[in-house]
DNA sequence: TAGATTGTTAATCGATTAACAATC
DNA sequence: TAGATTGTTAATCGATTAACAATC
């Protein structure tokens, strides 16, 4: 039902890792159905909290038996507004963009790179995987792009509030900063996610027991 | 004072936001007092959070006044564990160890990433910033293993699972993990920290009206 | 039907915010 | 001293967990 309350931001991003989990497991195996405390079991959480979650998106599960695996992936894609290979574009310095392309396969996830997009004028040309990378003023003009609407910046720091104002212009509402920044100032209405690397780096310094910790995004 | 409750992961990431903070802030000032609110505005959170966090740590504000910027920088990176230039490793694929170096500058933020290795043969003996990328196999010897008890991991998928392995074996207690993986195995007592790209990113697609949010690491 | 698992309400837990006395 | 800001206690808020009736 997903009448009441709407999700919490901390709900929508399980529901993220429900959409990448399911992805995985359909492609992979050939699993009909799948219960609360699998997913839960899988993904270190309590069954409670996926049911919860999942009360949020248009999904009936069955009492005694689960979820229909892929009536509920399609649930879940449609709940968080996602296409079939989602759309993203990626912003960065040439080796950023090539490094990322091999470490996080998108498309085993469900999200595809549709343009790539550097800072450094240099960098205008090489290849990032399938892309070529192209300039960052470009994107600006808006004419090459893509139907995206968020984006992964890992630019360097002297470059990130120009290209935040650029990408804002272009028409993305969603960024994910892997460049680390105290204070960026994003433009108004845009919806920027910080995985801020040195802080996370220095808490885990503080060496927490063994408490496997998630983002934070988390 | 640091006598009550322990501090919680979310407090201790945020300690390590402020500590950061003020990094900046005294290598670009000469600011010889801070206020709670002032930290607050800054980081975009509440004063009352601020202090609160402080509380936890060796430390004490002088009611009217603030806190000294120097005596703050130090406490906190006693509380936090950190040395100056805190050494870290970081591991991956050339690209990324080249790319990380460009975009996260580690000495601005207190860090100072003192080897770095691949899964890839074909990288060793390149450079990454300051550095020559090695092999991860040699890192299992532990013969060149460094004081670091820190690493970001940013290699392949394929890898991961002998990458963490072989970093418990050199002694690494807390690991950053950039790489997507639905299930890592990652070893009994080892911290690890999870930034998940592919959430993060279709968390955005689904588009969330207009709050900044924060990791999660979070 | 009996067994299993869902969906939801109530209870608990933890973290944030508000309030304010202490104090520099 | 008066003004400002700290440190902490109490109140609020939100999210997780426990419990259980509904139901396939």
């Amino acid at each position: 039902m997903s009448g009441t309350t709407p999700a919490s931001q901390k709900s929508i991003l399980r529901l993220s890792r429900y959409h990448c989990f399911l992805g995985e497991l359909r492609s992979s195996t050939r699993v009909r159905r799948i219960r609360s405390r699998e997913i839960a079991e899988e993904l270190g959480l309590s069954e409670e909290t996926v049911r919860r979650d999942l009360s949020h998106i248009d999904m009936e599960g069955r009492p005694g038996a689960g979820y229909d695996t892929d009536a509920l992936f399609k649930a879940l894609q449609e709940y968080l507004d996602l296409t079939t290979a989602h759309p993203f574009i990626a912003v960065g310095n040439l080796e950023m963009l090539q490094g990322l392309s091999a470490m996080f396969p998108a498309e085993d996830f469900g999200l595809r790179a549709v343009a790539c997009y550097s800072e450094r004028p240099g960098d205008v040309g090489s290849k990032a995987g399938d892309l070529e990378v192209q300039d960052l003023r470009d994107l600006r003009s808006a004419k090459g792009s893509p139907a995206a609407t968020i984006a992964v910046l890992a630019c360097e720091p002297a470059h990130v509030d120009e290209a935040l104002e650029t990408l804002d212009r272009a028409g993305i509402t969603g960024v994910l900063m892997l460049t680390p920044v105290l204070r960026p100032k994003h433009p108004e209405g845009m919806n920027v996610t910080y995985f801020r690397i040195p802080c996370a780096l220095k808490s885990l310094a503080a060496n927490e027991p063994a408490t496997p910790s998630c983002c934070a995004a988390e």
